[in-house]
DNA sequence: GCGCAGCCCATTTTT
DNA sequence: TGGGCTGCGC
C-alpha cells in the first residue's frame, strides 16, 4: 500500500468545467458560488443532467459540493424549489444542508418542499394518496416502541409462546421485510417460515390488519406503502416522476431496498439523480441499508457518471495514511484514493495497555496533557464500539474532574414520559389511538387495571371498535364496576372536556391543560423515583417545544418523525459516544480505545454475516479513525472485564491492518501481530488450533511480524488476574495457557512472568 | 393492584 | 457485572 498522499497538481477548474457537459456551463462558469471548489467539487456541481454518484470520501466537503450544486440547479432556473427533491436520512442533516443552502440561495430555499428524510417527504406522499392503501390521510405514525407492543400483543392473540417469539424480535423480522420492500404476500415462503412457528407471513398479515384497523403506519410502512401506490396506479407515479426534474440523494450507501426503489421509480422521467455517498462508511447494514445499492450504482442507472471527491480537507497524512492502508483490506469497495495537501507529521499512537481501566487512565492523561497545552475539551473525543465500554471511561473522567457529554444515548422522544405525555395528546388529537389510550389509561393509576383493560380489548375486538368506544360501551351497561368505574368514567369525560378546547388553546396551553388535569405531572411531583425530577424537566421542555407550532397536530406530526429535540452540545466538554453515533463529527483528537477480537470486530457481528459482517466492521474502524484532524489515538488491552468476568483479550485483526509507517507504538516496538486469521464461528477454531498443534509437534507457528515468544509448551507460569496456569500452546508471543482457577486463556506474553 | 426478589441476558440504533 | 422483565406474595 504505498501512501495516498501525493502533491497532486491542481488542474484549473476551468478544466472541469469544459469537461461537464452542461449546456449552461460557461454562464455558471463566473458564478460566485464556484469560487474556492476544487475541480472534482465543481464537476459534481455542473453536471447536472443524469444519473451522477458523487463517491465523497470522509472529510472532502460532501456538504459543500452537494448545497452547491443544488444553488447551481436553482440559480440557472434549470427547475424552480419545488421541482427539487433532496433526502437525507437524518432531519439534522435536512436541517444543515436548509441552513447552508439557504446561505446561498436565500429565501429560494423556502420553496423547497421537498427537501428532508426519505421518512417525512414518504410520509407526504401517503398522506395524500392514503386512501389508496386503505388509510385515512389522518393517519398517525407509529415508533419502534408502538411496533413493539403491537407485536406483543398479537403474539399473545395468536396463542405463540412468549418466550420463544418475543415481540421485539417479530417487530425486527416484519422491519426486515419492509426494508426490503416486501409487502406480506412478497415474503418469500420459505423464509417466512422460519418465524412464529411457521406462520410468519399470517404473522405480518394480522400485524398489518391491526395498523390498518388502528388507522397507524409504521417507519417502514412510510416507504413500503408509497411503492404499493407506485406500483398499482400509475398515475399516481406519473405526478411525482413529472414534479421532480433533479433529485439529490445524501448517504446513498445507507439505502435500503425499499428506499432503492422508491428513488428508482421516482427518477424513471427524467433520470436526473445525483447519490452522494461513501461505500466506505456504510456502517448501517444491520438495519437493513445495502452497500450493494452504492456499489450497482452504474448497473442500475444506466450512463451513470462517477465523480470522486478525494482531496480531503480534515485529517493528517498519517491518519489518512491509517485509514486508507486499513479499508484497503475490503474486497467489496468501489476504491478511491484520499489525499491531502497537508504537511502534519504526527502519526497514529498505538497503545497496549494491561485492562480497560489502566486505558481510560491514559485517555484521561492524555486529554489532560493537550488541555494544558491550552486545547479545549470539546476539541477531544473518545470513540468506542460498545456502549458498555463507556463506564470505565466516565468513571475516570468524575475521578479526574474532565467535564464530559454522553452523545446519542436515550432520545427525548424516546423517554417513558415523553412518550406517555405524547399518547395523552395523541388521544385527544384521535380517541380512537388505541395504543394511547392502552398505554396511558392506568397512568397515573386510576384503578383501571389489566382486568378492566382486557375487558376492554375483548369488546373492541368482537365489536370491532376502538378501545374508548368500548370503554364507554362497558361503562353503560355496567360491565364495569366499583372503583375502575369511578375512575374510568373520570378519564373518559376529561377527554371529551379536552377535545372541546382543542380549538381555542395552543398546542402549548393544552399541553399544559391535559398534563396537570389527568394527574400525570403530580405523579412524577410525587414520585420516589430518583429521576423524576429530570423527568419533570423533560415534561416542560415537551410543552415549551409545542409552541413552536401552529397546532395541537401540526406539533404531533411533526414530532413523530423526529427523535432529538434540539441538541444541546455543551462546550468545554469531553464528547464520548460510539462510533456508529460519531458518523458525519470530526475532532481534532480522537481515541479509538479497545481495539481486540471479539469487542472490535464484534464477535457476534462476525458469527452473523461472517465476511459481510467483517467489512462492516472495518468501515466502521475506518469511520473512527477519519474522525480525526490532527492526532489519532488507539488502544487495545490484554484484558478486559466482560458481563463481570475478567477476559483475557489479543489485538484486533484491524491492527494488523494499520500501514506501520503511519503508526507509532508507546513503546517503539512494531505493532504485535494477532498472528491469526479472525475467528468465525463456523470455523470451530478452537479444534483447529489444537489438531495444527499436534501434527507441528512443536507449537512454535511463528507469525510474520509477532516475535517468538521465549516460553516453551508445559511451563508453569503466572498471570496477575488468573493466577497459576500452564501453557498450552503457543502462537508468536499469544500464549494459551491452562489456568488453575479461571481456565483456558489466551493471552499475551508480556503479561506473563515465571513465578 | 402493587412491590419486590430472583432470573435471564447481554452490539451498533439515522426514522 | 447490572438492567429489565416475570412471577409470586401481599
Amino acid at each position: 500500500m504505498s501512501a495516498p498522499v501525493s502533491d497532486n497538481p491542481l488542474p484549473l477548474s476551468q478544466q472541469a468545467i469544459q469537461a461537464s457537459s452542461t449546456t449552461s456551463a460557461q454562464e455558471a462558469a463566473n458564478a460566485p458560488y464556484l469560487e474556492g471548489l476544487n475541480p472534482q467539487q465543481c464537476e459534481a456541481v455542473l453536471t447536472t443532467e443524469g444519473p451522477v454518484l458523487m463517491l465523497a470520501g470522509a472529510g472532502t466537503g460532501k456538504t459543500r459540493a452537494l448545497t452547491t450544486r443544488l444553488a447551481h440547479i436553482l440559480a440557472t432556473r434549470k427547475a424552480a424549489p419545488w421541482q427539487v427533491l433532496a433526502v437525507t436520512f437524518t432531519n439534522k442533516a435536512a436541517r444543515e444542508m436548509k441552513e447552508r443552502l439557504g446561505a446561498l440561495v436565500g429565501d429560494k430555499v423556502e420553496g423547497m418542499r421537498w427537501m428532508g428524510t426519505f421518512h417525512s417527504i414518504a410520509g407526504q406522499i401517503l398522506r395524500r394518496h392514503a386512501e389508496l392503501v386503505d388509510l385515512k390521510s389522518s393517519f398517525t405514525i407509529l415508533d419502534a416502541d408502538d411496533q413493539v407492543r403491537l407485536c406483543k400483543d398479537l403474539v399473545k392473540a395468536s396463542k405463540l409462546d412468549e418466550k420463544r417469539w418475543p415481540g421485539r424480535l417479530l417487530a425486527g423480522v416484519i422491519d426486515g421485510w419492509k426494508n426490503r420492500g416486501l409487502t406480506p404476500d412478497q415474503v418469500p415462503v420459505k423464509e417466512a417460515a422460519l418465524f412464529a412457528e411457521g406462520r410468519g407471513i399470517d404473522f405480518y398479515h394480522q400485524y398489518q390488519i391491526r395498523l390498518r384497523e388502528l388507522n397507524a403506519a409504521d417507519f417502514g410502512d412510510l416507504l413500503l406503502h408509497n411503492l404499493t401506490i407506485f406500483q398499482s396506479h400509475q398515475d399516481v407515479l406519473k405526478i411525482y416522476q413529472d414534479r421532480f426534474a433533479y433529485m439529490l440523494v445524501d448517504e446513498y450507501q445507507d439505502t435500503n431496498v425499499a428506499q432503492y426503489l422508491w428513488l428508482r421509480l421516482l427518477s424513471a422521467s427524467h433520470k436526473n439523480i445525483c447519490v452522494v455517498g461513501d461505500d466506505d462508511q456504510s456502517i448501517y447494514g444491520w438495519r437493513g441499508a445495502e452497500v450493494g445499492n452504492i456499489l450497482r450504482f452504474e448497473q442500475d442507472f444506466p450512463g451513470a457518471k462517477i465523480i470522486r471527491l478525494e482531496q480531503n480537507y480534515r485529517s493528517t497524512p498519517a491518519i489518512l495514511g491509517a485509514a486508507s492502508g486499513l479499508i484497503a483490506a475490503n474486497k467489496n469497495r468501489l476504491g478511491k484514493t484520499l489525499w491531502t495537501a497537508s504537511k502534519a507529521e504526527d502519526k497514529v499512537l498505538l497503545r497496549h495497555v494491561w485492562d480497560g481501566e489502566e486505558e481510560a487512565r491514559l485517555v484521561c492523561d492524555d486529554i489532560e496533557a493537550a488541555q494544558s497545552k491550552g486545547r479545549s475539551l470539546s476539541d477531544m473525543a473518545v470513540l468506542v464500539r460498545t456502549a458498555a465500554q463507556m463506564r470505565s471511561f466516565e468513571d475516570r473522567f468524575n475521578l479526574a474532574g474532565i467535564a464530559y457529554q454522553v452523545i446519542g444515548g436515550p432520545r427525548f422522544y424516546e423517554r417513558e414520559e415523553t412518550r406517555d405525555a405524547l399518547a395523552y395528546l395523541r388521544l385527544v388529537r384521535n380517541l380512537d389511538d388505541d395504543l394511547a389510550f392502552a398505554r396511558i389509561v392506568n397512568k397515573p393509576r386510576r384503578g383501571v387495571g389489566e382486568k378492566a383493560l382486557q375487558m376492554m380489548a375483548i369488546t373492541a375486538r368482537e365489536l370491532k371498535i376502538s378501545l374508548h368506544m368500548a370503554a364507554s360501551q362497558l361503562l353503560a351497561n355496567g360491565a364495569i364496576k366499583g372503583k375502575a368505574k369511578n375512575a374510568l368514567g373520570l378519564f373518559l369525560s376529561q377527554l371529551d372536556q379536552w377535545r372541546g378546547q382543542v380549538n381555542d388553546l395552543s398546542a402549548t396551553e393544552i399541553a399544559a391543560l391535559v398534563l396537570d388535569d389527568s394527574g400525570y405531572t403530580d405523579y412524577w411531583k410525587t414520585s420516589k423515583n430518583p429521576q423524576a425530577p429530570g423527568k419533570l424537566e423533560n415534561l416542560k421542555e415537551l410543552v415549551q417545544a409545542a409552541g413552536e407550532f401552529d397546532s395541537l397536530p401540526a406539533w404531533l406530526d411533526h414530532v413523530a418523525l423526529v427523535s432529538e429535540l434540539n441538541e444541546n452540545t455543551g462546550d468545554g466538554l469531553v464528547s464520548l459516544m460510539t462510533l456508529h453515533a460519531a458518523k458525519g463529527l470530526e475532532f481534532p483528537f480522537v481515541f479509538l480505545p479497545g481495539w481486540e477480537e471479539g469487542l472490535f470486530p464484534s464477535q457476534r457481528s462476525l458469527d452473523e454475516n461472517g465476511l459481510k459482517g467483517l467489512e462492516e466492521e472495518r468501515r466502521l474502524a475506518y469511520v473512527g479513525i477519519t474522525r480525526a484532524r490532527e492526532r489519532c489515538f488507539i488502544s487495545f488491552a490484554s484484558n478486559r472485564l466482560t458481563y463481570g468476568r475478567w477476559q483475557a483479550s489479543i489485538p484486533s485483526c484491524f491492527i494488523d491492518e494499520l500501514p506501520p509507517e503511519f503508526v507509532d507504538t508507546d513503546s517503539g516496538q512494531t505493532p504485535v501481530s494477532n498472528g491469526q486469521k479472525t475467528r468465525f464461528k463456523s470455523e470451530a477454531f478452537s479444534q483447529d488450533d489444537s489438531a495444527l498443534h499436534q501434527i507441528d509437534g512443536k507449537a512454535e507457528r511463528i507469525t510474520t511480524s509477532a516475535k517468538k515468544s521465549d516460553f516453551t509448551v508445559g511451563e508453569r507460569v503466572f498471570h496477575q488476574k488468573f493466577g497459576m496456569g500452564s501453557i498450552q500452546k503457543i502462537d508468536g508471543n499469544k500464549l494459551d495457557i491452562s489456568f488453575d482457577h479461571a481456565g483456558e486463556k489466551r493471552v499475551m506474553d508480556n503479561f506473563i512472568t515465571r513465578p
